[in-house]
DNA sequence: GGATGCATTTGTGTATACATACAACGATTT
DNA sequence: AAATCGTTGTATGTATACACAAATGCATCC
């Protein structure tokens, strides 16, 4: 979500797109439910023009879709496109894995992300992990799929993963915090390390299959962690956008 | 791009939009050139409301992106970048085939592809093929793979291949009338076919692996002719966004 | 000649008025 | 009672004026 930093203050745009943003994720405004321009301008004090920008980004961010009739909606997502959407990103991770590891990555480049798994590996030693650990892992962990994406070096792909994990839920870390109610928790986050481990050593020695197929896996750790968490039932506060998701009744 | 049908004559934001994105397209508008919106507004005799919302779709698009200081900016793109953006493609066709294998398609759902490839087998079966019959490969070829892309039964991931095949080169038939002049082109196209006849063949038999693997090669082939025209550097009018790329002297 | 400050010009963000399209409601006709 | 038509209200698209920020040009000083 990097915006032109062209405004010093915050401008009444970011503003309307901030608080609907807010209203959407907290469930003021319902899935299925009709925003209308005007009703946005009420409950955002922003005037009609930045109130209009601030939908059409949305839009594009994912949250909103637009009525053929005029207005937009906000989206429901089933749990299969949650896990469709996690399986998405992690294919696109993967592409991005398979190219820094054909194309070639300096010593020095993969550095970042050498200090991050290390940083990450400090966090995962304290047994039983903190929560405030499973927030400075939420930190690192999104910093590593940021540098991971990067390696790349192909701005439409990274334009493309970017894209792909603008939803909350399809984010890098987006059901680590549901994650740590579990009693697996820990176990999780380590078979995640293990492969940021593999994709860094598989890109080291140039083998894109075995980095693309790591990344793939990885995400599938995210699946893994949605399901639990629906299962569960219980923390479900931690589960980003849930006011989105569809019950299973549907 | 589908709009939303409410313009029942064109808006002015569409009118901004198209005419923005032919002055990209063809040249007159050039690549790292920027576009403010008072001049866009004198190009496209919108006033400056409708502007700004085609600008920002035309962003969204790929077309142009956003400068710090403020106005867009028309982005150019390296043979790289092309490539990539085709790879792109590919690979999110090719998890949309393998969705649809593993979750499994009827026999009246693949119909329509069905129908699709043997429209395509008719066209291929004059020879030589004739221009015509080109352009109506590219219909075919568009409509094959927007049916394909929806057996997957996933809207995030359409969505994402929407917007993977949003720029002209990144789109199925993106080279393929710029293969028309190319020595080898009814080979190309009968290779292309086989990779469509596979993909069938395989979601058929709930065969994941091999539906995505086909898929991705596929696309490969749009990299092939990117290549060879790119190389013989004749009929080079007949390339998409020829404007948008890079001469190789970057 | 280079640096600084000020004035002017240009461009963007925002607010709001006007025009048009669509939806809803009530009255009339079948 | 149901269908149709006309009117009214609501929402969206557009144009444009105002406010503010940034860029540019010019004059003055060191």
């Amino acid at each position: 979500m990097a915006e032109r930093e062209v405004d010093r203050s915050v401008s009444q745009t970011v503003k309307a797109q901030l608080a609907l943003r807010d209203q959407i994720l907290s469930g003021s405004l319902r899935p299925g439910e009709r925003i209308s321009e005007l009703q946005a301008v009420e409950t955002t004090g922003a005037s009609r023009t930045p109130v209009r920008m601030a939908l059409v980004r949305l839009e594009e961010e994912g949250l909103l879709e637009a009525i053929p009739s005029g207005g937009f909606m906000v989206k429901a997502f089933s749990e299969r496109d949650i896990s469709d959407s996690i399986e998405l990103r992690g294919t696109l991770e993967g592409l991005a894995a398979r190219f820094a590891a054909e194309r070639g990555v300096s010593a020095r480049e993969l550095e970042p992300l050498k200090e991050c798994l290390a940083a990450i590996d400090d966090l995962l030693s304290q047994v039983p992990i903190s929560i405030e650990a499973f927030s400075s892992y939420v930190t690192l962990n999104a910093r590593f799929h940021a540098l991971l994406t990067e390696l790349s070096r192909s701005p439409p792909l990274i334009r493309q993963i970017d894209r792909a994990s603008a939803l909350p839920f399809a984010s890098p870390s987006g059901f680590v915090m549901a994650q740590s109610a579990l009693p697996e928790a820990q176990q999780i986050l380590i078979i995640g390390q293990e492969h940021h481990r593999v994709v860094i050593d598989a890109i080291e020695n140039r083998e894109g299959a075995r980095a693309e197929a790591v990344m793939r896996e990885h995400a599938r750790l995210a699946v893994r962690n949605l399901r639990l968490a629906l299962r569960n039932r219980t923390h479900l506060d931690l589960l980003p956008a849930l006011a989105l998701i569809k019950t299973t009744t549907d």
